[in-house]
DNA sequence: AACGCGATTGTGAACGCTAACAAGAGGTAT
DNA sequence: ATACCTCTTGTTAGCGTTCACAATCGCGTT
């Protein structure tokens, strides 16, 4: 099963400019779409590029041009709803620029696991890079290692040297206890994801502040790992304890083992503990009660982090537009839902 | 504000040689593991590489091979618990292999869509492709479109010419169904994902064909759309209808939707209706109660579908060894929780 | 009538790498 | 001593683009 003879090499850009009757120059300005060049020629050309189905090889390309037409993404728990979310809308953003996305995931998070994946970035030679770890080992990191290229991470503190595109996590934990502060609980506990997370960190704060503002008390803080399960440890220990009247977990699905938790203890949610989630996954409406909870645009801040990555790479090639952090914020909405009520007096 | 005098261009392989005192083309052939290098020279050259720190360049070495390490990964749906893991499967498999995972992602399956997005890869000159897109649209695309490069479908049906990797669905469903039909059931209802999705009708096949086995109608299949939202207003239907004593929902979000409907409706799970899920995502086992699904090993079957795919990527360069069809298909796995038991009687 | 200037096209040289061939060194078989 | 291997290294020629520069044409100015 010999391939026929006509797979031969495919077609360059001297083909088309010989069937179009001038140099292999014109048809690159062509491509390019550079000013200068008459009517009839542009269409000859467009005419030629057509019938020989002809692509421009982006190797050749990138090679004279020194620049690859691909941004990097760096991630991790890519399989939870955040992340991919905001994966999804880079992903969005970047082909819509005519970006090529390149993913490499990290399965744990660790120094040597993070230079690792930025190098294999480097050698790509991607044009800019994304980075979705907000974890303090990445931070560390990143300070450490010399970039070549720009990069804007999502989610981390709006005060370091780096640009970033977040959702403001102490506006949101804020939002969530405040709900609860609002209807009048006095113990509103807190299961926080790993505090290595810039994010959990950040509730954890958003969590805290919101209790002393309110001049209650903010000590019953349990530590969690986002997973269902932890979320189901605490809740079980906040149900032995009865010391809390609310529960404010860092992530949906840490609520979601929560509910589960005081259902087997025997507490109804609302009416004997209310909860509170983060993320507002979809599911979340789903939960047994209907989870209130904080939606986050994490699409949105995808796509806003790609344009923010597109306007540094555009300013790196220009001189003295070098080194600008930039900062972009994007706002979350409490979602109320029956999980959470008055307490019981 | 100019840029200083150090900032010149990174090391290439000329500049390696003159360090180590060798051509170029021996640099090249320490890089490439040729065999014929003295140790003597190939430790010189190493030394080198590491003084300067040189890395290859990536687009003038894909321009001379014609394969650029990288391949594509075509999906939609990313964010849910399935696909984002298979992803995550072959992303982990490729970078291992050293290749480079370039991502599209369709927010719509449309054939155009699709067009767009195997065109983009071609673009790249990816050196394969994998699709992770069960949907028949996608299929009847992959039949149109000829495509130069191996491409393995996670999911599709095995009878089709093209190279799959999939988990046997309608076994599944058997595994799912036969373990309701063992507790004593004879009522029992299906919630589907749209039909259009390859993995939702061989789900239904399989939950037919196991009920036909035994006897047992298989009438009552809802149509859902894999959302919870979904699973919800076929719960309420069935809640209405008092019709089934258990539920084979074809996801887990499905599945939480219907617990929520029986929640709602008065009806207990597993004490007045089974109900059991599929994926096994890790919040099945803190839902309430506690799902009984099919578990599915996404992530193994992602290294699979990239192993298929290196080994017809390896034959397609070899003369005569074109167009093979391979398959691999991975079991799934039943695990029973808590929300399935006897019907009463 | 010579000059200059913008628009349009072509020519040659990179870009950094690998493949193909050539060539020298050293050993063994004839 | 000659021929003929194998090991090791170097030389040269692309791969398919874009960039810098040159060349030609037409037209308005001086």
């Amino acid at each position: 099963m010999q391939a026929d003879s006509t797979a031969r090499r495919p077609p360059v850009m001297e083909d088309v400019a010989r069937l179009a009757g001038v140099s292999h120059q014109t048809v690159s300005r062509v491509l390019n779409k550079h000013p200068h060049v008459s009517v009839q020629t542009r269409e000859r050309v467009e005419k030629a590029i057509a019938d020989l189905g002809y692509r421009r090889n982006t190797a050749a390309r990138s090679l004279v041009t020194r620049r690859s037409q691909t941004i990097g993404v760096l991630g991790s728990g890519m399989s939870e709803y955040g992340p991919a979310n905001v994966l999804l809308g880079v992903q969005q953003a970047a082909r819509h620029k005519g970006y090529s996305v390149s993913m490499a995931s990290l399965s744990n998070v660790t120094p040597a696991a993070i230079r690792d994946a930025l190098e294999h970035f480097m050698l790509q030679s991607v044009d800019g890079i994304v980075v979705i770890v907000p974890h303090e080992a990445m931070f560390r990191s990143l300070r450490t290692i010399r970039i070549a290229v720009p990069l804007v991470a999502v989610g981390f503190g709006v005060d370091e040297g780096l640009s970033i595109a977040a959702v403001d996590q102490r506006m949101g934990a804020s939002l969530a206890v405040q709900h609860l502060v609002d209807l009048g609980h006095t113990a509103i506990a807190h299961v926080s994801g790993p505090p290595d997370w810039i994010d959990a960190a950040a509730r954890i704060d958003g969590w805290r502040h919101t209790l002393v503002e309110a001049g209650l008390p903010a000590t019953s803080l349990i530590r969690g790992d986002w997973s269902a399960e932890s979320g189901y440890r605490a809740g079980l220990e906040l149900a032995v304890g009865r010391t809390a009247t609310a529960l404010f977990a860092a992530n949906d699905q840490m609520a979601l083992g929560a509910l589960r938790a005081f259902d087997e203890a025997g507490l109804r949610v609302p009416e004997d503990i209310s909860v509170v989630g983060y993320d507002d996954q979809p599911e979340a409406a789903y939960f047994v009660p209907p989870l209130t909870t904080v939606n986050q645009g994490f699409k949105e801040l995808g796509g806003r982090c790609m344009q923010m990555l597109l306007s540094e790479m555009a300013s790196e090639s220009n001189p003295g537009g070098g080194g600008s952090s930039a900062a972009s914020v994007v706002n979350p909405v409490l979602v109320v839902r029956s999980s959470t009520a008055r307490p019981r007096e």
